[in-house]
DNA sequence: TGTACATCAGTGAACGCGCGTTCACTGATGTAC
DNA sequence: TGTACATCAGTGAACGCGCGTTCACTGATGTAC
């Protein structure tokens, strides 16, 4: 039956926070819309009284994955001192937490090689997405007198995202770590 | 009908090289094994004659792609002076050659989200062609005189394979360029 | 404020499609004598 | 070397399953008066 206005909303955000999560964890096509319903509760058919495809709500989990990863960044980095901030942001990145729970970590890593082929609005999103965290690692890197002439933001990035799906590749502990360790030491170096 | 020996074992190479890459081109769940066969002129239910299982397959199309990548390094950076073997090496992964061919290029840039996700032949076989893959870029480091215990190669092939995945999720032409320039020039410089 | 009607979020069955896998069959190749 | 039989690579139809999407229906919510 119809529901409250608030409630829908609140359903809608319920969706796109558990696919968020979800395509993370398994991949876009690693879930289906049935079993991502039923993680809100909800049946199958009404999946489209709120997104006209799964590619459009791959589009809005990617969206909110990014701004997750970008805001918790922020927040970690933000909280350093200046001289700080640039060397928590990479081993907040490069941390065993975030290799172990790629479901509420970066969708890069996550899913980067899937959407770095397709296109549509999950590969729009990451695009976008991608900028938007390219701008708040710039931040953190100015703050910790980090020139950007010398060391582009985006190479940092490009390190951080491969020594995450390099970690997560590996399953021995001992090279997960070192591999998260001399990742961000690689990157402090060249700062 | 049945077929000779020779004519056998070659259709399973190529199978095997195709699968390696179509895998690449358009994901493990991209293609599937009719379209696979038929690319080698067979239709698809021969295709249990060679393998168990497509997973199977995805395990030794992931190796033949890895020992592909390894050979494609070695010979590049073998034909290279000394002093420029480890440039070399670093300046061919992060190429826009390499960037606009996934098919033909590392798997663990093309395939490593999804293969980090699963287990099975794909990551085992995955896991292993990294460790085969950092013994090439030792010797390479070590012709360089680059030190392993100053910079080790696991930190360098993870910045090289995240230098190769943002450059193909990003699309204008000139932030790829220099995503691939300034990711070599962060491993450089930490050299 | 109360009432009558329109709207629409959610249900659950159904559709159509592509996929991995199986299977009976064919006929050239391999093997045993 | 030649012959009879067994093997098996490849064919093409079929199976079963899960998936994204559609649809008729329900009944509470929203709206117009």
């Amino acid at each position: 039956m119809r529901r409250s206005r608030e409630d829908t909303t609140a359903t809608r955000l319920q969706i796109v926070e558990a696919a968020a999560r979800l395509f993370r964890e398994r991949g876009i096509n690693g879930i289906g819309l049935a079993d991502l319903m039923g993680e809100v509760g909800l049946t199958h058919g009404g999946f489209y009284k709120h997104f006209p495809s799964k590619d459009a709500l791959a589009g809005e989990a990617c969206a909110a994955a990014l701004a997750q990863t970008r805001s918790e960044l922020e927040s970690r980095a933000g909280a350093a001192r200046d001289e700080q901030a640039f060397k928590t942001a990479v081993s907040s990145y490069l941390g065993q937490a975030h290799r172990d729970h790629p479901e509420e970590g970066c969708p890069i890593a996550a899913l980067g090689s899937e959407l770095a082929r397709g296109d549509g609005p999950p590969r729009a999103a990451l695009v976008e997405g991608v900028d938007a965290l390219l701008q708040t690692l710039r931040r953190q890197m100015a703050r910790s007198g980090v020139d950007e002439k010398r060391l582009p933001a985006h190479a940092v990035l490009a390190a951080m995202v491969g020594g995450l799906l390099l970690a997560r590749v590996v399953e021995d502990p001992a090279k997960v770590r070192a591999i998260l360790r001399d990742t961000q030491a690689l990157i402090l170096k060249a700062a």
